[in-house]
DNA sequence: ATACCGATTGGCT
DNA sequence: GCCAATCGGTATC
């Protein structure tokens, strides 16, 4: 019997899934960790940290498709970050996975992180991207088992395990880390989940303020 | 065609 | 804490 989650589990609406997905494991390329932190991005409900928040481009494409796909996204001219697509077919929401603590497949992501601390080999998305050998050829791919049948739909063996989920009572919320405009206004989107006194929980960052004139005064 | 910028990280002060 | 690295995507001209 397939251990993973059920396609109905991301069908739901990404602030349900985000927390939800606090504790589980996550297994790709001979590496396995135990997610503690994600954050949620709501393309539909007209999030502006989104990258769906203007509309569909071939880069965004993945979030636009069913629940279940991955987007894979590259960013700063050098990095890697997984999400998850949730919601409902066209919603445009997704799960970014910020950080996890590898339980299993250490010899292989010392051997993908050399000189790095094991603490920090998933602690942020780019280093989690890393660490489980993800890049852009792994974006806009099926890991729900048994996969969806449609033209051209690829499927990655991303495993996503059911029945590992964190204690709720220690599930916290805050901002999203480094989201620039007002999408990074944590009173308005503290969709940030992580689970408390983890060590492998990335540091907060306040995104960049960007005034759309010139300084005040 | 070109300018701007990012859901970050690592190195240095 | 500050800042450079590095380049594809997107907007704009």
């Amino acid at each position: 019997m397939d251990p993973r989650l059920p396609r109905a589990f991301f069908a739901r609406h990404v602030l349900e899934v985000a927390p939800d997905l606090l504790g589980r494991n996550l297994a790709h390329a001979g590496v396995t960790v135990r997610i503690t932190e994600t954050e949620a991005y709501a393309g539909e409900a007209g999030d502006p940290g989104s990258h769906a928040f203007r509309g569909w481009t071939p880069r965004t494409a993945p979030m636009f498709g069913p629940a279940g796909l991955t987007y894979v996204y590259f960013t700063y001219g050098m990095h890697w970050m997984l999400c998850l697509v949730t919601g409902r077919d066209g919603g445009a929401q997704a799960v970014l996975i910020r950080a996890g603590e590898v339980i299993a497949g250490h010899e292989i992501a010392a051997a993908r992180r050399p000189g790095v601390a094991q603490r920090d080999w998933c602690r942020g998305p780019a280093r989690l991207a890393t660490t489980l050998a993800l890049d852009g050829s792994h974006t806009g791919l099926d890991f729900c088992r048994p996969p969806l049948r449609r033209p051209g739909l690829r499927s990655i063996d991303l495993v996503l395990r059911a029945g590992s989920s964190a204690d709720p009572a220690l599930i916290r919320t805050g901002p999203r880390v480094g989201v620039s405009g007002p999408g990074g206004d944590g009173s308005a989107y503290p969709w940030r989940f992580w689970i408390d006194a983890e060590p492998t929980v990335s540091p907060y960052r306040p995104g960049v303020l960007r005034t759309s004139s010139g300084p005040p005064g």
